[in-house]
DNA sequence: TGCTGTGAATTATTTCACAGCA
DNA sequence: TGCTGTGAAATAATTCACAGCA
C-alpha cells in the first residue's frame, strides 16, 4: 500500500471515520458502481464484500460509521449507498489535477479512463523536457514545468502526482505546494518532506515488489522446513563489513522514468 | 497503499515479523543503501528514522524484530544492516518477474530501473497483442500471451505483475497461477481471486486519488466550518434513486492501458 | 425470517519510557 | 554518557456474536 500522511489521530473529527475504513471506501464504491451498472437495486453485505475482497462484518462496521443505509431483512440500496460514499470520499465535486513528469508512467496516468470518470479531471500535463513541451498526450498539451505555479493558480488545482524521477520529486513536490497544493500522489521513489497539512500518499512499485518477495520466500522455507543459509555475514560490530553479493553498480530505485 | 493478502494472523510464524514491520523494511532498505553509497558506516535510530519518514521508536521496535543488530551508545552499522534487511527480505536471491500487459504502464514498469537493481529481474514481457510481439522495450522482446505458460516454467518465474486492462486481468491472473506463480502485483483495477497460498498485492492509482481527495474535502471542511450540502439525495429505502450527478458514459475505473 | 447495526472481545500496531550495555 | 532494545500502556483495527428491525 501506499502511504504517509499527516493527520490527526484517526478518529478525532467530529464524524471521525477511521482510516482503515477511509482506504476501504473505494473498494466499495468501486464494486457498487459495477452493480449500479447491470441495474441490481440492493445488495447484502455478504455479496457486497465479496464483490469487493473483504469480510461482510468489517463492511458493516465500515458503513456503520457513515450512518445507517441499510435496511434489515434486505440489505443496502445500490444507488443510494454509491451517491453516500461517494459524497463521503468528496467525489461529488470536481478535482482537477495535475501530473508532473511525462514519461511513460505520467503518460499512462494521463490514459488512465478511471481519473476522468470519478470526480478527478486531468487539468494540466506538466514536464521540464523542452522537447515534450507542447506535444499532446492523452489529448492534452504538455507544459513546460516553467508555468507550474501559474498553472496551478489558474486551476484552482489543490492535488498533485509526481511521476518524476526521484532526483526532481523533492523539488517538484516544493513547487507545488508553494503554489498552494495540499495533497500529493507521490510515485517517485523517494520519501517526500512536506509542512504540516500536506497530504503524502506514496505509490512504489519497488516496495510491493519486497513485499511480495518477503512472502515468497516464508512460502520456499515452509516447503523445505530446514533454512538453508546462503552466505553467512560477517558479525554486527566489529569488522562488518559483508557486502550484499553485488551491491550493484546503480544505487538503489532509480528514476521511475525520464520525464 | 496497496493490499489483498491471504496470511495467517501476521506474527503467526516462529519469528513472525509483524506484516506493518515488513511492509516498512524496504523503506529502511532504500535510507540505508543510500547512506551505503555515501560511505557512512553507522547510523543512529533517529538518523535513519528521519532518513525513512518513520519515527525512531517504530524503527527500533522493527528492528528488534529481525535481531539486535545496534551497539548500544553507537547506532547500527550499516552494511552489516543492509545485509540482515535483503536477507529477511529475500532479496539476496534473484527473482526472476514477468510483466503482462505492455501498454504505457507496462513499459514505465519495464523500464523501471529499481526493478533490476535489488533482486528482481525482468525475465520476460508478455501482451495479447500480436502487433507487440517482437518489439523490444527496455531492451527485452516483447512474447505473445501464448507462451505465457512455457515462459513461466523456462524461467521458474514466482512473481507476476499485471498490467493488463481490468477487463483481462483475472483471466491473465489464473493463468498465471495455472503455471506456478505464487505472486502478484496487480496494477489492474479489479478484485482478483486466487487459491490459497497465492499472494496479491494491489495498486491503484484511483483509490489513492479518492484517499486523498477524502482529506483534501477535509481540510476544505476545516477552513469553513459550516458544511455546505451541494445536492441532498432521495431517502433510503423506499424510492432512492438519486444517481450521482452524472453517472457518466464510462462505468467505472476503465483498465489503465490497451494491453 | 433474514440481514443490518453495533457493543464487546480480540488482535494488531504504535508509542512511551526507561533499564542496560558499549 | 548515548543510544539501543524492549516491557508495558495506549491506540487502532478486526472479528465475534447477537439484539432488533423490516
Amino acid at each position: 500500500m501506499a502511504t504517509g500522511r499527516n493527520h490527526r489521530p484517526a478518529t478525532s473529527r467530529s464524524r471521525g471515520i477511521p482510516e482503515a475504513t477511509v482506504a476501504r471506501l473505494p473498494l466499495y464504491l468501486r464494486a457498487l458502481t459495477a452493480l449500479s451498472e447491470r441495474s441490481v437495486p440492493t445488495v447484502s453485505s455478504e455479496e457486497l464484500a465479496a464483490a469487493a475482497g473483504v469480510n461482510s462484518a468489517k463492511l458493516r462496521k465500515d458503513f456503520s460509521y457513515l450512518g445507517s443505509y441499510g435496511t434489515r431483512g434486505v440489505g443496502y440500496d445500490v444507488e443510494y449507498l454509491v451517491y453516500q460514499i461517494s459524497r463521503e470520499l468528496g467525489l461529488t465535486q470536481d478535482w482537477p489535477v495535475v501530473i508532473v513528469g511525462i514519461g511513460n508512467l505520467g503518460a499512462a496516468l494521463a490514459n488512465y479512463g478511471g481519473f476522468a470518470s470519478r470526480g478527478f479531471r486531468v487539468a494540466a500535463l506538466i514536464d521540464a523536457d523542452p522537447t515534450l513541451a507542447g506535444r499532446t498526450v492523452a489529448g492534452i498539451q504538455v507544459q513546460h514545468t516553467d508555468g507550474l505555479e501559474q498553472i496551478i493558480a489558474d486551476n484552482g488545482v489543490s492535488i498533485g502526482v509526481i511521476a518524476t524521477p526521484a532526483g526532481s520529486a523533492q523539488q517538484v513536490c516544493d513547487r507545488l505546494v508553494a503554489a498552494g497544493v495540499t495533497s500529493i500522489l507521490n510515485f517517485a521513489p523517494t520519501v517526500l518532506s512536506v509542512p504540516e497539512g500536506v497530504d503524502v500518499r506514496k505509490v512504489d512499485l519497488s516496495i510491493e515488489l519486497q513485499i511480495l518477495a518477503f512472502h515468497e520466500q516464508r512460502k520456499a522455507g515452509e516447503e523445505a522446513p530446514e533454512e538453508e543459509e546462503t552466505a553467512p555475514p560477517a558479525a554486527p560490530p566489529a569488522a562488518a563489513v559483508t557486502k550484499r553479493s553485488e551491491p550493484g553498480p546503480d544505487g538503489d530505485v532509480p528514476a521511475v522514468m525520464p520525464a
